[in-house]
DNA sequence: TATATTTGCTTAAACGTTTAAGCAAAAGTA
DNA sequence: TACTTTTGCTTAAACGTTTAAGCAAATATA
């Protein structure tokens, strides 16, 4: 009938020793022999004791959690980086705190509060769409709290960013696309302030230009690049005089809506207009016909944007350098445009 | 400058009183006087101060947090339920922590240890799939720890659940089938040793021979409903002699697979054959033809999980009545049953 | 042998809160 | 007036851990 849970103190009790004696013996300090720890151990597998997380982070000033916000943790690519991050930080003794904001700007500052009061130790994010203003961001760096962006990230924020190399990945499709025949390329992109999209759109662009196509503003399109969104302006794109044959969608999910639509109008895909994704989500090898998509190595991502939380904390007071790294993607290849 | 951040004894000081009428303030204590209540928020905003989270968990013997392990967080009904749950959980002063099972029961082992770890206040789950050793959810129990579990839950364990009628939906879903004229009917289901798949075992089974259908056992097969175990099963069932005309899937996802295995050997859905799925999960409606399912009522799910979390912890010296709070579910029509 | 070093512990303070107990002053009551 | 009650605070201890400082005994070094 133990209501209370056991301490060092009880073990410290039962051994005739101090509590000091117990902390120091289950950290393996060298200065405790090597007899005390055994029993120190033995005693404390008895009684079942359970280290008091909060005590310790109270006292040690440090709370061993790491915040992650998240856009959604309903698509395979989120919850792929989480899991990766979760791995790694686990491994060195981290627990996560995830939190989504589900794109909304209001949500990802409660989600900030939240965490900052929970005495994180950390922040990984990436930012939600609606997000311009930073101030809540600046607010967790000047909480001297390490920060680490991926994906969805701001350059101005100058913190830590890993990501895929989003200009590089509109090249790869759009040499895809020409190498395939098509002649008249359209963009379903999303909004130029977040950087990510910028630079697929910058990408787009350029390698149109590269290779010599028609660089018409009414086949660059910006966007919410939900699946409706794609619904819409796929829509659009066919009331045009001109018609694109293929279609670039920055988005998995729009790319799907964009394909709803062809499908309706008996469109051949893709025959008559090939379609490519982005985002290698589950559903575009599922589908009829399946999406081309962007695979955009979630495991890395994750893997790598917890190991940069690591080197930051353990390198916090030394002026620390800029870390940006970016990773190459990897287009992948289905019958939407084969 | 100011590396430290600010503490109750900052305001103590700027204002001339202790750090106890501090603290009482900022909760509103009624024998603290209006004047000064005012003037400690005032500075407390002054000074920007953040309260020590985990000074006051580790007084008041609580930490605020509250647990969650689902299976995995990339999917639409686990991460809807976690949504709402954190709605609730939020306005009442608790943060969640979120760790996922990947239906592996080792790693739903690591995920409690962790949450008691942490200090959480409770923990609310879903069990793995594997799950069938439950001493590491007694273990919830024997530490004192509210627990709730919802959708995959287990009668042994003797806590609060909250679920669908899995029992019922067979029925809904076998009636539906039936009016539309199906003679035959499979299912595709789960393992019996999970509660909610024996369930729909049992819905199927007694609503089969409520309708005075053939009940046959190579109409019965259980799998772990993944993609790839539909598909296998799809093909298994389609070598029968007498070929069913209407296959019940326990999940969205095994639903898929057998839907890509209807379409690659041209059986016409739903004409040759009708397929329903379960979980309503956001592809059911993508694919052609779009899938018949079961809404499970995510948003309520989460929102009671969370409500009986609440009453768990309120009430919790007084001997608790358990809770099964078991909803209707909802059948959604679509093409490939109409 | 005398002195320095190492070993193995203890004591006590600290982390930032909350809260029980208490006390003086103000206000109320008879 | 003399008392009780209320108001508005303070003091001090507690939550469970970590850690700096220190001290005696054992061991090493000269």
């Amino acid at each position: 009938m133990n209501k209370k849970r056991t301490t060092i103190k009880d073990i410290a009790n039962v051994l005739n020793i101090s509590a000091a004696a117990v902390s120091k013996a289950l950290h393996d300090d060298s200065r405790i022999s090597k007899k005390t720890k055994l029993e120190v151990k033995r005693v404390a597998k008895e009684l079942n004791y359970q280290p008091n997380h909060l005590a310790s982070a109270l006292r040690r000033g440090k709370s061993n959690l790491v915040g992650v916000i998240v856009p959604r943790t309903n698509s395979n690519f989120f919850s792929s980086v989480i899991e990766h991050m979760e791995d790694v930080l686990n491994k060195a003794g981290y627990n996560l705190i995830i939190t989504q904001s589900n794109e909304s700007f209001e949500k990802e500052c409660r989600n900030i509060d939240t965490l900052l009061f929970t005495q994180v130790d950390g922040i990984i994010a990436s930012m939600a769409n609606e997000t311009v203003d930073l101030s809540y961001f600046e607010k967790i760096k000047s909480n001297n709290i390490p920060l680490v962006l991926f994906d969805r990230g701001e350059n101005d924020l100058n913190v830590d960013y890993i990501g895929i190399n989003d200009y590089e990945s509109s090249h790869m499709i759009i040499k895809h696309l020409v190498e395939a025949g098509c002649k008249r390329i359209a963009h379903i992109g999303g909004y130029r302030r977040t950087r990510i999209f910028n630079n697929r759109i910058r990408g787009y662009i350029d390698a149109i230009k590269k290779h010599n196509l028609p660089h018409d503003d009414e086949l660059l399109i910006e966007s919410n690049l939900t699946l409706e969104d794609g619904r819409i302006q796929m829509k659009k794109l066919l009331t045009l005089k001109n018609c694109p044959d293929a279609i670039y969608v920055a988005s998995d999910a729009a790319a799907l809506g964009a394909l709803q639509v062809l499908n309706e109008n008996n469109i051949a895909v893709p025959d008559d207009i090939r379609l490519v994704g982005f985002g290698n989500e589950p559903f575009t090898s599922l589908v009829t016909p399946s999406i081309t998509s962007v695979n955009q190595h979630s495991e890395q991502i994750g893997q790598i944007a917890a190991e940069t939380f690591l080197e930051l904390v353990q390198s916090k007071d030394l002026k620390q350098t800029l870390n940006k790294k970016i990773l190459d993607a990897e287009l992948i290849i289905r019958d939407s445009s084969k």
